[in-house]
DNA sequence: ATGGTAACCTGCGGGC
DNA sequence: TGCCCGCAGGTTACCA
């Protein structure tokens, strides 16, 4: 499900309801979703005790900041966050119950079962897989115009491909690939290293505004995204493409083209992208 | 180096 | 109504 946009607005909503509530117990109802620890139970013992200070985000990945470790945590396709009281029913796919010391549970809910959780002594998380191997975020300082374009040169993939490689730029996904190459004009199938630096510095500028524009949205809402208040994004009211396959373009009418890409299904304007 | 495919899972919608 | 297929906001492993 969610991209960096979603992510992010998932730690927002997140922070307000947990900071500064420690853990009393934990719950794995579904093993796999524990990474590491590789043993549920040793995953538990090291959670329990430990107050949360501080969550933060890298790419699609949420970084929970306890007192000694830090929980890294992905969403995947589905996984979502929130927050209950410990009396409130269990919905269907709950797989990770964190108990909180005023009564409250933090619960990690998934269809999917695709979600993953990473611990790691505090600090230590940013040099290790998975963090070590994500690209800057799209408005760090260090996502440069040089910095992409000579990364764009080193590869024959498609355009399309490189912005879903998280070692090249963090976040994006399919959703605000298909949208970035919109308003940068540029067809997803180009190849990476034939783009003109021109080209490359527009889709290096429309992913950082489409990023930032869907933070300050909340997300996008297309199936089941919902933040840990249980709220939905408005993003979805801005797109130009993803989805809109047969209708017509925003900007010249043209019916909007799905295809595969990198084996995803790529929505995009064939008079506007080229 | 890159592309295709399957795998990890569940649910939904479409076609028959 | 029921069944089978393909598809879904992600990532990784493995085989051409």
């Amino acid at each position: 499900m969610p991209e960096l946009p979603e992510v992010e607005t998932v730690r927002q909503t997140l922070r307000q309801l947990v900071l500064n509530k420690k853990i009393t117990d934990v719950t794995v109802l579904w093993d796999n979703i524990i990474k590491l620890p590789l043993e549920p139970e040793a995953f538990r013992q090291e959670l329990i005790g430990q107050t949360v200070q501080e969550i933060n985000r890298k790419g699609k990945f949420l970084i929970l900041e306890f007192d000694d470790i830090s929980m890294v945590s992905h969403l995947r396709m589905e996984g979502k966050y929130g927050v209950y009281p410990a009396a409130e029913p269990m919905k269907k796919h709950t797989h990770v119950i964190f108990q909180l010391d005023d009564g409250t549970e933090l619960r990690y809910n998934d269809v999917r079962k695709f979600g993953t959780m990473h611990i790691f002594k505090k600090g230590k998380e940013i040099n290790q897989k998975p963090l070590s191997l994500l690209g800057p975020d799209p408005f760090d300082d260090s996502f440069t115009a040089d910095y992409f374009y000579n990364r764009l040169q080193k590869t024959q993939r498609t355009i399309k491909a490189v912005l879903l490689d998280q070692s090249i730029v963090a976040g994006l996904g399919n959703i605000y690939v298909d949208e970035t190459l919109f308003r940068a004009g540029v067809h997803p199938e180009r190849k990476a290293n034939l783009l003109s630096r021109k080209q490359v510095e527009k889709v290096r500028q429309a992913a950082i505004e489409t990023i930032e524009e869907a933070i300050q949205q909340g997300g996008t809402t297309i199936r089941s995204y919902v933040n840990s208040q249980g709220q939905i994004g408005m993003f979805q009211q801005r797109l130009f493409v993803y989805g809109k396959e047969e209708e017509p373009c925003k900007y010249c009418g043209t019916p909007i083209e799905k295809i595969k890409v990198s084996n995803r299904g790529t929505h995009y304007c064939r008079n506007c992208q080229q």
